[in-house]
DNA sequence: ACGCCCATTTAGATCGATCTAAAATCTTTT
DNA sequence: AAAAGATTTTAGATCGATCTAAATGGGCGT
């Protein structure tokens, strides 16, 4: 009984077919459960489907078909939690579409998804989510749309005319300035890191332009290491120039974390004597101590926003080119104090 | 100039041979590298891809040749960080295989690994890996085998018979209690959460094992709950028997993480006056203060001992089942103390 | 009984690659 | 120069579904 019948090959749809005595093409049709097949002879076939344990072969659809169900996911990493929430969204609206997803890693990294991206296109998916590399030329994306490949760019955007799903960065910086500054802090630094990209740039525009419309100077801008466990011994970057900035503002939690490690080693008690919002409201936000006061992004209903503008797209190739940026929200704990504590 | 070739079918290999004055079949052997094509005759070939701008279909070539170079991993949870780290292993030794992943959540729900199995199969997976779903049947896991479908197990095992890469949690958690009992401490508690499934057995057998092996009480057990920030507030239990640990080791790092932040709030000290040893040994664990002592699994090594585990099988699929399990070691830093100072 | 219309069912071509077995070409040997 | 052998190339069948266009069968009106 071990090796028994593993000559033979796959149950196929004439097998099934021939089980219930019809042709190839009705139980092809009860497969897509097209109307026109009669009930009684729908039941025969499920019947025979159930009986000889049937598999359908998406491959073989496919090639005739021109639909193959799926759809290529590329991030740039797959370790940074933010993006395993993200692709968490996206997952769920695919999956529930009746479709899957193919996952890729970028590593940020053009070349590697020059040939992502290939690959992608040799596995024929109906369309791809893509959050782009860094330095990605609007040329590449734009490309992949002459491709009559649906596509729509994550997070980050290099082309207007091309769909995107992704956040108000701009917006998200506002709260966070306008809390401190309701706080009575002027002097607020922005502790960015990692590679240069589209949502990179909005955060730091955003940071710029509130900082100035209330007259504070914008110029506090430190660049911490991009490993997660450098991060604390570069707090000092905060109180190296002339200005010392009584709050900090930072790029995203994982920076958050680090600074308010390395502030507590350089004896500053964060949401007392300094001030730290974080950016993303991660999970961890809630379970350090003090509880971390962070602007919400909500990844997994971005990759949500992702997965829809794609299937809508599938629907109807034509659309004109969208663009959904979620709002942000400030979600306030303990890490910030007001200014006049501070200064006591 | 908009839609202007959008008739015209995608390049085919029959057009790559016309351009380059050969048939079909010879085009086929330059695409997968035979050497039984002549030199010139390659080069022409390549030459006329490289202008039609020729890309391979992947889908119709499965389907004659059987192999989709496609690999479904199924995992309980996206959102955890620590399986974005194993799926990052896995996409990295399967991408450089020059195959792609099949992406899927089981949510931990035995009716959704079903459906998901499912649709693997009807893609045409060559593999998958799998983390079983809490409460997976042995018979699961051994009826995909019967389908000649190659499987190998991640982190949990259900089966003896099927290829396994995980941990060895067991040795871990003696490592984590000889640790603590060589600093003086008897008491120790072990605090789980989620669901019940082998590699949660295996810690708490270990523990129990390396506690009773130095006639500590292994009685200890309690369970915080699942979701992330309500932990903190379930530090209590901790004290609330007769019998009071002086140290506790957790079931993974986000519980470690949630019970140093409710020990804080109980006004404990971590690493002074109660002990605390995490499990994964995450990246945050080096950002949070008192730096967490945990017991390190590397899930990347994993996902790739998972993956490499696949591949040898899908070369020779009579292999005799094989288990790969890592060995854990403990990274002390500083949130263990010894007992002297805890009574002093 | 006949034609007509509706609902079902079906034969056969098709998608784009791979595979087999045989043919064509080029070398070498005798 | 022919035979044998090695190297390249190829025609045509094939994988398992879908799609098109046509066939089948029943019910109904006249």
């Amino acid at each position: 009984m071990p090796s028994d019948d593993r000559k033979k090959s796959r149950v196929t749809l004439l097998d099934v077919a021939r089980h219930a005595n019809v042709s190839r093409a009705t139980a092809s049709l009860v497969i897509r459960k097209s109307p026109l097949v009669g009930a009684e002879t729908r039941a025969r076939v499920e019947a025979a489907m159930r009986e000889l344990g049937y598999v359908y072969n998406m491959g073989a659809a496919r090639l005739r078909a021109e639909r193959s169900h799926t759809v290529g996911v590329i991030v740039p990493n797959l370790t940074n939690p933010f993006f395993a929430e993200l692709l968490s969204g996206i997952e769920a609206v695919i999956d529930s579409a009746g479709m899957v997803v193919i996952l890729a890693n970028s590593g940020d990294l053009v070349e590697r998804q020059d040939m992502v991206m290939r690959r992608m296109r040799e596995h024929g998916v109906d369309g791809v989510i893509l959050c782009p590399a860094a330095d990605t030329a609007p040329e590449f994306v734009e490309r992949i749309g002459e491709w009559n490949l649906p596509l729509v760019q994550l997070l980050r955007h290099v082309s207007k005319d091309v769909d995107y799903a992704g956040v108000d960065y701009a917006a998200g910086m506002r709260q966070a300035v306008d809390y401190l500054a309701s706080l009575g802090h002027r002097k607020i630094a922005f502790a960015v890191h990692g590679p240069i990209h589209s949502a990179y740039l909005e955060r730091i525009e955003g940071f710029r332009e509130a900082m100035v419309s209330r007259g504070f100077d914008p110029g506090m801008i430190i660049r911490v290491p991009y490993q997660t466990a450098r991060i604390p011994g570069s707090a000092h970057l905060l109180f190296d120039k002339a200005e010392k900035p009584t709050a900090v503002i930072c790029f995203n939690d994982v920076v958050a974390l680090g600074l308010s490690a390395g502030l507590h080693d350089l004896g500053r008690e964060v949401g007392e004597n300094f001030s730290l919002v974080g950016f993303d409201d991660v999970a961890e936000a809630e379970v350090m101590r003090p509880r971390l006061t962070s602007v919400s992004t909500g990844p997994v209903t971005i990759g949500e926003n992702a997965a829809r503008l794609l299937l809508d797209r599938l629907i109807d190739p034509m659309l004109p080119p969208r663009r959904v940026v979620k709002e942000t929200q400030l979600h306030i704990r303990q890490s910030c104090a007001p200014l006049a504590v501070t200064t006591l």
